[in-house]
DNA sequence: CGGTCCCTTGACAGCCGTCAACTACCGTGG
DNA sequence: CCACGGTAGTTGACGGCTGTCAAGGGACCG
């Protein structure tokens, strides 16, 4: 669909696809005018920060100061237990969001940790509020970010609480798979996966000696291909009904996705 | 702490714990006016509906159509797999609200279901948006309320991630009782519980059977006691130690709550 | 009094965890 | 060049937590 020439971002951009992993995951929902694009790209301007793998953003205890916009890189959201043991309860990806209006809580529960080297926006309150105030299209797609990181909270209480190990593995994949190509971060098959067999241990609430049998079993049925810190996924659509994967969940479908291309 | 008399609500009222729900919970969080009282009130009394135990709500795929919010009675939300197995991701308790702004969504990816008999207010977008529009504590209040229904979903992935078969049950009796307390719906050491072993068992990632030994141990251990539809907790902090529950996911403190009698 | 729902119990199996050892890989440094 | 240490991945043996299947009991109800 052609889109009318806009000053853009310092060259011949039209619809070029946006550097701005928020702004491109937001598009997937809504249209933004070109005034909502150069907002969410100050957003993702303010207060950089470049972490190494493995460290901890925000610690449980903690009082929320700015929100985070990862803008590269992993991070995870993990709660301990007392005896040590460890979950994470949700991936970052790039595009992805802290908690907008952690402000109102007076303390973490729970910590934030790259999980490879990472770039975030530390973002604070005052603006938040002044873009929110001025960009009605933006606040509906914040709104949008929100709800889904809910149903992705649920469908993992779904997947630890009745899929096996298998089924978990093969999930996870397919919503890395399609949250990742939702900011242009995948190719035709593969994407990123930054992960050691630990952390899916963690995500999925196995223990690493049981993914690792069960990543061979999804190996050897030819459903994924891991090498190095690559995923192929060679038949999505078999890896979906393999782990009983349905994407309504991520809510990707816009309002006018139906007159697109692919959609 | 004492407190100055104030236009009460048709009778002699004062801070007499408000009969709605809402209000009372958000009043955990917050302090609110009169003003906002009525508000939450009003809120309240939308479009009642009254609908038998086992009853399905919203179905997935339904377009959302107004807030709900449970005045009486337990709801849960729900998630099924195409072969049948079901997960009970959420519950409802009185005061409990659906997803604010579930309007941005084109459609529900979860239902949502009574457990016993219950009373809704339908509240219709244009309300809400009112509501909030004029009053700013309600607005940070409810907030309070989306962010502690996320943390409470965290929560429930790690313990359906790392909490074994007792501590999972133990951890989701802490949870029930902090919650229903928070609305007022406790005794000292008692509350109701309105849910049949298929229902924890669909809650926590359990078989029946499964949960009917485990409720033996816990029952043995005196850590709880069942009898029909009420669960009494001799001792909350054996509870809370044996289940691993650490209060701070729901934060039930408020602002000024270490100036309250039992703060 | 038969039916239904819920709870309970026993027997058995299997998914998955634990423990421990071993391999592969990689960057560092002598 | 190879030694070395650390991290990540792999494998085998074994056990236990938890699921499945099946049956029976109790309470409530038309």
């Amino acid at each position: 669909m052609p889109c009318p020439a806009a000053p853009g971002q310092g060259d011949d951009a039209i619809t070029v696809p946006s550097s701005n992993p928020l702004t491109r995951k937001l598009e997937t929902f809504t249209r933004l005018s070109q005034d909502d694009r150069l907002s969410l790209d100050r957003l993702a301007g303010q207060n950089l920060r470049r972490m190494d793998a493995r460290q901890d953003l925000i610690r449980e205890g903690d009082k929320p100061q700015a929100l985070n916009l990862i803008l590269s890189g992993w991070a995870c959201r993990y709660k301990t237990l007392e005896d040590g043991r460890r979950q994470i309860v949700s991936f970052f990806l790039p595009g992805d969001l802290c908690d907008l209006n952690i402000f109102v809580l007076r303390r973490m529960d729970h910590c934030v940790g790259t999980l490879s080297p990472a770039t975030f926006a530390q973002i604070p309150r005052a603006l938040i509020e002044e873009v929110v105030l001025h960009h009605p299209r933006i606040t509906q797609a914040l709104w949008w970010e929100n709800l889904v990181s809910s149903a992705i909270q649920r469908e993992w209480t779904l997947s630890l609480g009745q899929r096996d190990a298998a089924e978990r593995l093969g999930h996870l994949f397919c919503e890395i798979f399609l949250r990742l190509g939702s900011v242009g971060l995948t190719g035709r098959t593969t994407c990123e996966l930054p992960l050691t067999q630990t952390d899916l241990a963690e995500a999925t609430g196995l223990s690493t000696v049981h993914v690792n049998r069960t990543l061979q079993t999804l190996r050897s049925n030819g459903l994924v291909v891991l090498k190095g810190k690559m995923l192929e996924i060679p038949d999505l659509r078999a890896l979906m009904d393999a782990s009983l994967f349905n994407p309504d969940y991520l809510h990707l479908q816009h309002e006018g996705s139906h007159l697109d291309a692919n959609g």
